[in-house]
DNA sequence: CCATACTGATTGACGTGTCAACTAGCCTGA
DNA sequence: TCAGGCTAGTTGACACGTCAATCAGTATGG
């Protein structure tokens, strides 16, 4: 039997699914951004950081935890460093590694950020949807983790 | 009563959701580009763009067509004309507007790159939920819409 | 010992997005 | 009729992402 291709209703779902995932990301950035002046990847840093000991990472560890790619993490902590969120100091014991370490400016923005965003989650997810479709979210995030290998 | 913040367990599943949408939308959008040299923005105008009459588009129609803003789109069809795929041409009737023209090229890429497409939805997307999951995805996206307005 | 491979991290080029500013032409009302 | 505002579209600046290349330092096997 050929592998069919999805019908239109299937299509429709596909892509209401994809594009609403993508505005809300865009709304909430939209309101981290306005409320905090940070972006989700500036708050994934910073929460990260936030948790390590002695606030600081290597640069490779801390992208394994937000799933970062390294080049990635290398150039938005390029970024951040200019805005003074986090800085960069050398590692005694293997010249090759460095570490980032959350500033106190870096900490009081995160810290400021949390309840809003945190807020805004709850607002524009969790209260849309009903307890079983929270848990049918939970199912259908795995099922196609699952599925995209990881 | 207080506005609650969102439980750990939330978060949890607002996180996977939109790391999955994400990796979702990376992996379609790694495949579509290895197989067809297309982007999702190339697909989504062409696709528009070949359904129209006589393969074109005044640029703020096909904007709205495709949910962008205009200067997304303007920047979009310059890269876009430089491969070729579409083709600017002025509008005689108000001297402002302008049309999207798809070419031979871009409409050849775009036929090349639907199976391919489709196929990757079906397999990554249709194929790893179950029918009741794919319902729920529809009633989520409609909520989560419906919340964020539009 | 030292060529070679591996690892940590950065860089450059370029596609993609957003925002604000700008150009240019159309339209309307005092 | 013409000043003002509205509309179509583009542009520039900059944030963000990916890919491939690069660099420096560590490890290793012959």
């Amino acid at each position: 039997m050929p592998r069919r291709l999805p019908t239109s209703e299937q299509l429709r779902t596909w892509r209401d699914f994809i594009e609403t995932a993508e505005a809300l990301r865009g709304v909430l950035a939209g309101r981290l951004q306005a409320e905090t002046g940070l972006s989700p990847g500036d708050y994934a840093v910073l929460l990260t950081l936030s948790e390590a000991t002695d606030r600081r990472l290597r640069p490779s560890d801390l992208a394994v935890v937000i799933s970062w790619e390294r080049s990635r993490l290398s150039h938005h902590l390029g970024r951040m460093e200019r805005r003074g969120l986090i800085r960069r100091e050398g590692y005694s014991g293997d010249s090759r590694g460095a570490f980032v370490i959350l500033t106190d400016e870096g900490s009081a923005a995160f810290h400021a950020a949390t309840v809003p965003h945190l807020t805004a989650v709850r607002e524009l997810f969790v209260e849309a949807l009903t307890p079983a479709q929270l848990d049918a979210v939970a199912g259908i995030s795995a099922a196609l983790r699952e599925r995209i290998g990881r």
